[in-house]
DNA sequence: ACCGACTATCGATAGACGCC
DNA sequence: GGCGTCTATCGATAGTCGGT
């Protein structure tokens, strides 16, 4: 530090790091340990500052898990499952129907991603292209997707046109059976001009005791570690 | 900004806040929304950083469910009522029986949808280098990719209807080049039938013109949008 | 090995503005 | 009023060292 006279920086303070694996596993173990309590703690004041209701669960490398949750994490979590998958009768026949479609609804996924996966890949060497050959007066990309791309574009619009036919037979279906139902399914979908109206989820909330949002600054109340279920090798 | 002479500055920047619950309602609104993107980021790069494996559920009050879950929510969460919370048999029943088609269901949804943003975004940043500049030296992916904020399926619906138009607009602006003669291949596809008008799409695409996509990094499918318990008033 | 302290730097974001 | 953009600032953290 203080070595009087001639002394170099100890440090190089912080410097940007790209964000991929982390080869070293040291300072792969030293950055999960930072930023996880980073995490947690943004966490805590976004419940905070917001009132939200947070669960977080991380998983290092199959050894420990930890969890953050406010109030506490399984009553998130449960809300979560309930609300999501299972609230009443009526819903039991919603999901039902939806995983019928789904299926279908699936192909045309399937479809329209394959489709998007080629797009990509085609830019990429697009761009690749257009990088080598820079100086162009052409427009690269003209000069690069031909009659090809409007072979695929085709295609791409007949799948897309597919999906939203699906996306829009869809939302109207929820809309129906959510109408006459209660919570609202993972698919928030607002047909068109739809507008979905609130179910009585109210109660719901108030059923549920979010009390203890207090000020309190001591995430680590919440982190909890979860002995090794993993690997324990 | 630099209006020689005089010149106030217009914002004072960043300031410091305590942390405490927002008491302005819109001020809480735009808070959870900027640090709720923040925090998927945040636990994004630690997922890729360190290997590990998240999942995050955010709940704004009583409105919306978002979700994060590196590789995906269910997987991580079905480990931890596994490894903790396995006494209780009712989230095993939930498991097995809604959760997963739901929870796939909502993945699907959202993997494509990031697709398509991330296409859109694409098409859009190409179309401007276009026109800016044909031997940009920048990565137009990498400027493209950073962040991606999933929002509601209306958003996706829209999303769809911009990504439809921008083909069809493409495929015209390809059809005239090549009837220009850049390279007039036999083209067998002249006309086209990529018109679409499926459904009154027009509408809702002037009505709500407004979908902001930000960037995206990455998310690998993780962000679920579930839905709006009822944004009632 | 793990954790905390330190520091220089990078990244996140509060507030203000503009658009629709 | 919701959302994106801009900017100045604040908070998070990469790299390093030292203690336990």
């Amino acid at each position: 530090m203080e070595i009087n006279g001639s002394f170099k920086k100890t440090t190089q303070g912080r410097r940007k790091i790209e964000i991929k694996k982390i080869e070293n596993l040291s300072n792969r173990q030293v950055t999960f340990s930072k930023r996880r309590k980073g995490l947690f703690k943004k966490a805590n004041e976004l419940c905070i500052l917001s009132g939200a209701e947070i669960a977080i669960i991380v998983q290092s490398f199959g050894k420990r898990v930890f969890a953050f949750g406010h109030p506490n994490v399984n009553s998130v979590i449960e809300r979560f499952l309930n609300g999501n998958a299972s609230s009443d009768s009526n819903y039991q026949a919603l999901v039902e129907n939806n995983f019928l479609n789904t299926l279908e609804y699936n192909r045309h996924y399937s479809h329209v991603w394959r489709e998007l996966e080629v797009e990509k890949k085609r830019k990429k060497v697009i761009d690749e292209s257009k990088r080598v050959d820079a100086g162009g007066d052409e427009f690269w990309w003209d000069a690069a997707i031909d009659f090809l791309e409007l072979d695929e574009l085709e295609v791409y619009m007949v799948a897309l046109g597919e999906l939203m036919k699906n996306v829009n037979m869809k939302a109207n279906n929820l809309m129906l059976l959510q109408n006459s139902g209660s919570s609202g399914v993972g698919a928030p979908m607002t047909g068109l001009n739809l507008t979905i109206e609130p179910y009585s989820l109210d109660d719901m909330l108030l059923n549920q005791n979010h009390n203890q949002i207090s000020n309190s600054y001591d995430y680590d109340n919440c982190m909890v570690p979860f002995g090794d279920f993993g690997q324990h090798g």
